[in-house]
DNA sequence: GTCTATATGCGGATAGAC
DNA sequence: GTCTATCCGCATATAGAC
């Protein structure tokens, strides 16, 4: 099949960006690195991307605005099932994997780009429908297993088959919640 | 009170080390940054220690003898009552929180200090002793969620009271096995 | 759109004086 | 034990030709 004719090149740098954070790391990746892959020189990147800091905004972009909807509609739908919530929860890590990954191999990347109180303020909605406002240690505990077992799986046994991967970890997160 | 007399400046490079990391995480500090937190400059650090990977094998020897150890008694020990186990895993991941905080927020340290392999390791013969050795993925699942979420408390609520905080991630972590 | 050439700064690391 | 001075390499980023 032919090369696409024009305007893939933003997207031919943002993909090769990816894999290579995933190979080796975003710190330990450069420019260099990404325009060495597509056989492009540096100064080739800076007429799509401004700088650094806007190729990595624009690869979360995406993430931010589902993480944002998904955390708004679960707040509007409330109250809901718990096992409702925790696959849903699962879905939406899933969908995200390779960045979540890459966050997951380097939390520092959350600094980077300015999204750990994002993080934590979605996962603080996600807890307050989960085990309400005024929860005990324990609630907590068990929450914090829940959704943070729930994510490492969705991340970390992807190579297994989704469907049954989804039930085993929905099953693992409810029960560690210690409902009756 | 009088400045210590001698030989304490290897120990204190160490110490502005593990704060500059837990700071700014380790990709993101620099010789430079930990030599002006001390008031000292860069070849200071040098007559203490080879380089800086020397620096870094310094912290995190004491946490690779701990753990190795602990995975060999345990296996020594076998079988043991998945409770039990769960409770000295936290204690073990909590004695050695700092650390892990570094490793879990940036988990290319894993890889920079070549631990990656050995904590898979020391994992793998944990999940044996609590799942043996032909799981089905649902068993994978659910020892992911309980090992995952111990260390997690561990690491993440140690503000709490250690006891209470406890006994509430091992009971999560245990229900999270689905054991009837 | 992509190139060559270059500016500027910071990283780890060493030599040698005090 | 700590300093000043310096080397080397690679990072991001820009200027200007094609």
């Amino acid at each position: 099949m032919p090369r696409q004719r024009t305007g893939d090149t933003r997207a031919r740098i943002q993909q090769a960006a990816l894999d290579l954070f995933a190979e080796q790391g975003l710190q330990q990746t450069s420019l260099r690195d990404i325009a060495d892959r597509l056989g492009v020189t540096k100064p080739a990147l800076y007429y799509h991307f401004a700088s650094r800091e806007d190729l990595l905004n624009s690869l979360v972009e995406p993430l931010i605005a589902d993480f944002e909807a998904y955390a708004a509609a679960q707040q509007a739908a409330a109250p809901i099932a718990p096992r409702e919530l925790l696959g849903s929860y699962f879905d939406l890590a899933y969908r995200h994997r390779a960045l979540i990954q890459l966050a997951i191999r380097d939390l520092s990347v959350l600094h980077e780009l300015k999204l750990a109180e994002r993080f934590i303020e979605w996962r603080g909605a996600l807890a307050e429908l989960l085990i309400g406002t005024n929860p005990s240690l324990s609630d907590v505990v068990r929450c914090m297993v829940a959704l943070g077992g729930l994510s490492d799986c969705a991340v970390m046994l992807d190579h297994d088959p989704v469907s049954e991967l989804r039930e085993a970890a929905v099953e693992a997160a409810y029960d560690s919640l210690g409902r009756p």
